[in-house]
DNA sequence: CTAGGACTTGAACATTGGTTGAGGTCAAGC
DNA sequence: GCTTGACCTCAACCAATGTTCAAGTCCTAG
């Protein structure tokens, strides 16, 4: 019935996709986009390591603070191959850090848009 | 040389453009959208009023907040037809909550990145 | 009145981030 | 050892948000 049950520490597609509720196709997808690696049974199935769900996790806290997926792929990229727990502590920092500074970003326009004065009311009205 | 000064209140495009910092690409895209509207000159060039760059630039504020320009068609759409400075105040207001709301939203998500621990560390390790 | 920058349209292209489907293969429970 | 759900690839498609280009027209300074 299923091709699911997981050996050791690899995962299959599809136990990556439930754990992280992701769909299969886009962990697919992240993987040509080089965000992920996998091994692959003799049958040409994916086995990912028990990284892979974290590491999509992560990626998608990244794009919603804005980071690009190719983005994401720099920052596991700069990371040696095996990552200590200050290394996973150090990239989730620099994402909240990147995730502050685009919210100090966007406040500071909201802040322009609400203090100058009306911005965006009627121009130079008074005559209609 | 210029199709570009303006008669009475109303604007080309390409002083639109100037005004807003945006493409004339773009206006004609948001034109397209629906968030603008343009009268036509005899020779069939848009002819733009004064509140054409401040719905622009609500526009790209919006868009940075996360909406999409459906959305702001939509909130825009909302607002009567000759809108008063109230009626601006309260799009503008409208556009910090829902900044502030997603700000909110994301914020959380971050601090569940940073206080459930590891979260995203090493899986059950230790036997490397 | 004319030169030439600004404008017009429509279609094609680009990017990001995927989803969907067809047609076929794998693997595990019974 | 077969059945059947999970998996595979590849290509096509989607949608949002524009940009770019070609070919032609407008309009205003001078």
């Amino acid at each position: 019935m299923s091709a699911t049950t997981a050996e050791g520490h690899t995962l299959t597609i599809g136990e990556v996709a439930a754990a992280t509720g992701v769909a299969a196709s886009a962990i697919r997808f992240y993987e040509r986009q080089g965000l992920l690696t996998s091994h692959r049974t003799s049958g040409n199935q994916r086995r990912y390591d028990e990284f892979a769900p974290c590491m999509v996790r992560i990626c998608r806290v990244a794009q919603r603070v804005g980071l690009t997926v190719q983005e994401v792929v720099a920052l596991f990229d700069a990371m040696p191959e095996q990552p200590t727990a200050d290394d996973w502590q150090g990239l989730t920092d620099a994402l909240v850090a990147e995730a502050e500074r685009r919210i100090a970003d966007l406040r500071r326009t909201l802040d322009d848009l609400t203090s100058d004065g009306p911005l965006c009311a009627l121009p130079g009205v008074d005559d209609v």
